[in-house]
DNA sequence: TGCAATTGGTTTCATTTGTAACTATAACGA
DNA sequence: TCGTTATAGTTACAAATGAAACCAATTGCA
């Protein structure tokens, strides 16, 4: 056997790693955890997937956007944008118009239905973020802040 | 038309999101990028899905849990780790018995072949994490274990 | 011009994932 | 001790997702 010694506990061996300090293991869950929670308000009351509710709040953002720039504000991949859209646009939700210069390009805004939808949604969401920042005092939520600031820069 | 006036702006009347700003967002974000990047280092070396990796991690560090208790401590549901725990014993990455008083549970360990890749795994998994945690100073990063403390509890 | 390379967007197909139903064992109460 | 209910885990089927191929419009440049 081996220069170390026989009884070496396997955590000495092999060093597992600690989930439960492990910082991409605790954002995952964060992450999730919250986003679920907001799903849930939605999902159910408009039958609308994550994907399509993100979607729905870059337009009301951002008006005119085409796909293209859709995937890149919500970090999401061009073909579940295209399907997203694709569903939203069917359910009246998004109105798709042709660009006046380039023909490949949509242009695209939210309609009445969608804004609706939107208005309904948005403060659910906000209020799912402010129970979640509630658990944190006034500098903590500064601290916050600023790491996120950094750590996404 | 409402009492409203005609041009308010559709930010006021609508109040959009601010995704830039929005804790939800920015979490999500944060931790997709953070755990592909982990993934990227294993996925092709090893074979591995994030779900196995994670079933392996928590084996790792709690030998002999059952499937469910496995499904607890990563957060994931039971079918998604029975489907990774039927990769890993299949490739012989994890050792699978059934439990001395109780036939429907099942005691998992990682094989020799198991720990191997954990080894060559979890220190490339804590490198990355220490480049994140390398872009804030001393006093953030401890704000930033208070706040996940108090936020995850 | 005109043709190759690029870009916006969709479709297709394979893989992954989630939900519900199912099997086997165990626990509990009449 | 029998019948009901609960639990561990798997299977089957549907929906979501990702990668690559694809089409159409545009750009760049010989």
């Amino acid at each position: 056997m081996s220069l170390r010694h026989k009884s070496t506990p396997a955590s000495a061996e092999h060093a597992p790693l600690q989930l439960e300090h492990f910082l991409p293991y605790r954002l995952s869950i964060l992450s999730n955890t919250i986003s679920q929670a907001i799903a849930d308000d939605y999902q159910s009351r408009h039958d609308l997937s994550v994907t399509e509710w993100r979607v729905m709040a870059v337009l009301a953002r951002f008006e005119g956007l085409s796909a293209r720039e859709v995937a890149e504000r919500t970090a999401m991949d061009k073909v579940a944008v295209s399907r997203a859209l694709a569903r939203l646009v069917a359910a009246g939700r998004v109105d798709r118009a042709v660009h006046d210069s380039d023909k490949r390009r949509s242009v695209l805004k939210l309609s009445a239905a969608g804004w609706a939808i939107h208005d309904d949604v948005a403060p659910m969401a906000r209020a799912r973020e402010r129970e979640v920042l509630a658990k944190l005092d006034a500098e903590e939520r500064q601290w916050l802040e600023r790491i996120l600031d950094k750590l996404l820069a």
